[in-house]
RNA sequence: GCCGGGGUGGUGAAACUGGUAGACGCACGGGACUCAAAAUCCCGCGGGGCUUGCCCCAUGAGGGUUCGAUUCCCUCCCCCGGCACCA
């Protein structure tokens, strides 16, 4: 334990005091605005790690400050308690995972409440109780009403570690979102859909307007929708019949020189029957079938592909275009087929050049030489030219023209592509929530009726991590009756993505005990939208989309009034730390190092890698319960909030977390120190009149005030409200000099000397005030050693006097062509001439001017004159 | 390639709408207290120059606008993150 105050009695004190007075429980209140401050609730994995401590205290802060600013605060807290990690312990150690869950829980719980953080704990929610996840099986049989959850057939990914499906928001970039190390394989399955798709538009279009998003989950967004304006086309065939295909190049449509199918397209086969190509156009499919999907859609893979022998018409020019199959266009993107422009599509101007198909030019740049031999496509805009009755065009202007004719002349219409796809929701695993339907051989697919939720996740199964769902295996629960007609029938034994949980758990916060619906609209509306949610990036595609999915979903339910779910989004930055390399024992924890830089075990010089994420693998992490024993939770805060903004990384640093608890201590020391003066205070009053000293002190207070606030509210700059405090904390230790004794009481003391210690108090009770958000402990002890009675967030938060802000004097720099020559001190307000002329004959300044033109003198009052001398 | 965010001392970082670059912290150096150490407190701390009070240089590089640019504009370099055969 580090020497200081005693933070373990001071926090355990307080903890019990906040919990004995329920004192972070909130309920609708109409005559305080409200305000919802939420973080992404957490997997319960074990123990909290340092990213989760970061995230919180940001959240706290936020949440305490805002209650002082006389909001009535919502900040609930609860646990995505489904999901892979609990199997995969029930598997290596033989315990059950609703029994590891709730034991995660419960030690996580108590490390959150170590670390001091306002939850109103009677809101919590924990997902794998059947009294929240009854409500994902609701939504879900609404959604099956609805025909927004459906079930198909379709290839989809695999994860070989999770032995289940996942979405492919979960297997981005072909790689599982929770094992990174695992690729993730295509598999034909029949899976639950949940038609995401049906929101698309407006899940688009009410990005714009979340300006209280950063910028970059935004777009992240939008290019996940990946939406896509164009025209679908049919290209008719030869033989008889069309290909369709999408492009969103209309007016290049008199370029199509030769048209690509996909190695998976129907018609890549059948056209090549009886052409002589059959044999190849067989063999080119086969082999793009068994490669790799990841391969073969890398960009930088080398386009191959072969002819089909057979051919289509170009409907605009009529020229006969012959059909190929290649392994760069993509079956579940558009039609399948596109029309090659190789002239302005640079991946078509690709495959032209390897295959020597002909490139024609019907796009000319503006202002630009003609393209004659090109080197690459040319894809920009232009005039259209050799494109029949649309020549002389503007390529823009062509592009709706086309779209226009294709339509009169039934051969196309105006499209649009997406590039999401519906969310799939089936899990071939236990720890989840079931999907309520049943298989009947007589009825089919029947919905479990309302009526029978929840349908329980039976205790009793094997886990295996193989062979399917564990739940399969469990009879009692298989077996059952059709709800339609009685007769035996099967029930569904996957479970949910453990997604679904967390895409409206912060609605059920507004309502958590709501027993006959998932929400009480009345409680929805007092509180929804979450006026700031923070988390982590890694959810700006996942979770965030989802969310914001099922909440336009529960506005169409009726359930909420909100169609978005976060007004504004912070999303923090990661903790880092270097890490240690033995070139033999690989990565080493900091006590296996000695001072020189070596490996304790073998002397072998260490490599210090950069700073990354906090990870057990790169063996960086810092544990929060040996920092909490060795300097208490307001010191770790403290630090976290300390080192950098919000937003950015953080680079972990013990030096640094020394200087927070220093800084702790060194206000613990005034409030101690002065402890009798203080107690004095009180029969004190201000007076008419005050000494410079005295006035200087109340300045330092009210400028502080006003910093910490404009920091606070100005998108949460904790680092430099933090340095404020710092400040006055130094400014108040200076001031103890000048203050009297009190001995013999304060009656007996010259009006000066009680002025100053009014003053005093006046800036120590301020600077603990401004304190508590951050350091909460530590202020509710010292406005108890301050006399006062209340907790200190019952405090309103202090206003700054604007006038006691401001000081009599300023220093004005004179500068000669805007270099600091010099510096006066004059009164505020001080007129312009008065300055000009101040400027103009200040000693320092004479040599810069002797015997040169002051052609012009900018006088910025209260800041600076810079006098502009030629010559 | 496209999009987003960056590049400031030894280091984490500050700088409100263009107006004193480097607040605050860490590290480091010096001093006080102490038998000593720890803790604490005080002083110094971008680089260079000398006449010790100033001067010169300095916010990735180079231009521009301006009385004045870390801030605005143009060109380029580098780093981080995202997207990418999506027709």
């Amino acid at each position: 334990m580090a020497r200081g105050y005693d933070f373990t009695r001071i926090e355990a004190k307080w903890q019990e005091n906040w919990e004995a007075r329920s004192a972070f429980a909130v309920t609708e209140d109409a005559t305080r605005p409200k305000y919802y401050c939420l973080e992404m609730y957490p997997y319960p994995s074990g123990r909290i790690h340092m990213g989760h401590v970061r995230n919180y205290s940001i959240g706290d802060v936020v949440a305490r400050y805002l209650t002082m600013r006389g909001y009535n605060v919502l900040h609930p807290m609860g646990w995505d308690a489904f999901g892979f990690p609990a199997e995969n312990a029930a598997f290596e150690h033989g315990v059950h995972p609703a029994a590891w869950t709730h034991d995660n829980i419960a030690y996580m719980k108590s490390q959150l409440r170590r670390m001091g953080f306002s939850y109103d704990w009677s809101r919590e929610v924990t997902c794998c109780e059947p009294d929240y996840y009854r409500w994902n099986q609701w939504f879900f049989l609404k959604l099956l009403e609805r025909g927004l959850a459906y079930r198909k057939q379709a290839p989809v990914n695999w994860c070989e570690r999770c032995q289940s499906v996942l979405s492919n928001e979960q297997a981005e970039g072909g790689v599982c979102w929770r094992h990174a190390d695992t690729p993730v394989v295509q598999k034909e399955l029949s899976q639950w859909f949940l038609k995401i798709t049906a929101y698309v538009e407006e899940l688009l279009a009410d990005l714009e307007a979340l300006g209280g998003w950063p910028e970059r989950v935004r777009v992240m967004q939008k290019n996940w929708i990946g939406k896509s304006v164009g025209a679908e086309v049919d290209f008719p065939l030869e033989a008889g019949g069309t290909i369709r295909i999408f492009t969103t190049r209309p007016d290049t449509l008199y370029g199509a020189t030769f048209m690509v199918l996909a190695p998976e397209h129907p018609l890549a086969l059948t056209l090549s029957a009886g052409t002589g190509q059959r044999d190849v156009v067989a063999a080119f499919c086969e082999k793009m079938w068994r490669t790799d999907r990841l391969l073969r859609t890398d960009a930088a893979a080398e386009k191959e592909g072969v002819f089909t022998g057979a051919y289509a018409v170009n409907p605009l020019t009529r020229e006969r275009i012959p059909i190929w199959v290649a392994n760069f266009v993509l079956m579940e993107y558009g039609t399948g087929a596109i029309m090659a422009v190789p002239a302005h599509d640079q991946r078509d101007f690709d495959f032209a050049t390897t295959y020597r198909l002909p490139i024609r030019v019907v796009i000319q740049p503006v202002g630009e030489p003609v393209l004659a031999s090109l080197t690459a496509a040319y894809d920009g805009d232009g005039v259209m030219v050799e494109s029949g009755r649309f020549s002389g065009m503007p390529s823009r202007e062509g592009l709706l023209a086309v779209c226009d004719y294709l339509e009169e002349q039934g051969i196309g219409k105006r499209a649009v592509n997406y590039r999401i796809r519906d969310w799939l929701i089936s899990r071939q695993r236990y720890w989840g929530t079931p999907i309520p339907v049943i298989y009947c051989d007589a009825c089919g697919v029947v919905p479990v009726p309302e009526k029978d939720l929840p349908v329980i996740l039976p205790e009793n199964v094997e886990i295996t991590l193989s062979g399917g769902s564990p739940l399969s295996r469990v009879e009692a629960f298989v077996r059952t009756r059709c709800p339609a007609c009685g007769k035996a029938a099967r029930r569904e034994t996957d479970t949910m993505d453990t997604f679904v949980d967390s895409s409206w758990y912060f609605l059920r916060f507004t309502s958590p005990h709501e027993t006959t619906q998932p929400l009480d609209p009345a409680k929805v509306r007092a509180w929804m939208p979450v006026d700031q949610y923070i988390g982590g990036i890694e959810h700006a595609v996942l979770h965030l989309l989802y969310a914001r999915f099922f909440t336009k979903v529960c506005r169409d339910l009726g359930l909420c009034s909100a169609g978005e779910p976060f007004t504004n989004l912070l999303t923090q930055g990661m903790v880092c730390k270097e890490s240690y390399r033995c070139p033999t024992h690989g990565y080493r924890l900091p006590g296996e190092v000695d001072k020189a830089g070596r490996c304790t075990e073998c002397g072998a010089s260490v490599e210090v890698g950069r700073t990354e994420k906090m990870s057990k693998s790169k063996r960086n992490v810092v544990d929060p319960n040996d920092l909490l024993s060795l300097y208490g939770a307001d010191t770790i805060r403290l630090f976290l909030l300390f080192a950098a903004p919000p937003e950015k990384d953080l680079e972990w640093s013990d030096e640094g977390v020394q200087g927070s608890f220093r800084f702790l201590n060194r206000v613990w020391r005034l409030v101690e120190d002065q402890a009798a003066l203080i107690g004095c205070a009180e029969q004190l009053a201000w007076s008419e009149t005050a000494s410079d000293e005295v006035r200087a002190v109340r300045r330092a207070t009210h400028q502080t005030i006003a910093r910490v606030t404009r920091d606070l509210d100005d998108s949460f700059h904790f680092n430099t409200a933090l340095a404020a405090l710092m400040e006055l904390q130094t400014a108040l230790v200076r001031f103890q000099e000048a203050l009297p004794s009190v001995g013999s009481g304060v009656a007996a003391l010259p009006e000066d000397a009680r002025q100053r210690i009014l003053a005093f108090v006046e800036g120590l009770t301020t600077l603990v005030v401004l304190l508590a958000p951050f350091a909460p402990h530590l202020a509710e002890e010292l406005w108890e050693r301050l006399g006062r009675r209340d907790s200190v967030f019952r405090q309103a938060w202090p206003v700054a006097d604007a006038a006691l802000a401001q000081a009599d004097t300023v220093e004005v720099v004179v500068q000669v062509n805007g270099k600091v020559r010099a510096r006066l001190s004059v009164g505020r307000g001080t007129a312009e001439d008065r300055l000009r002329a101040l400027a103009l004959s200040e000693g320092k300044i004479q040599p810069w001017i002797e015997g040169k033109t002051v052609k012009k003198a900018v006088v910025v009052p209260d800041k600076l004159v810079n006098l502009v001398v030629v010559g």
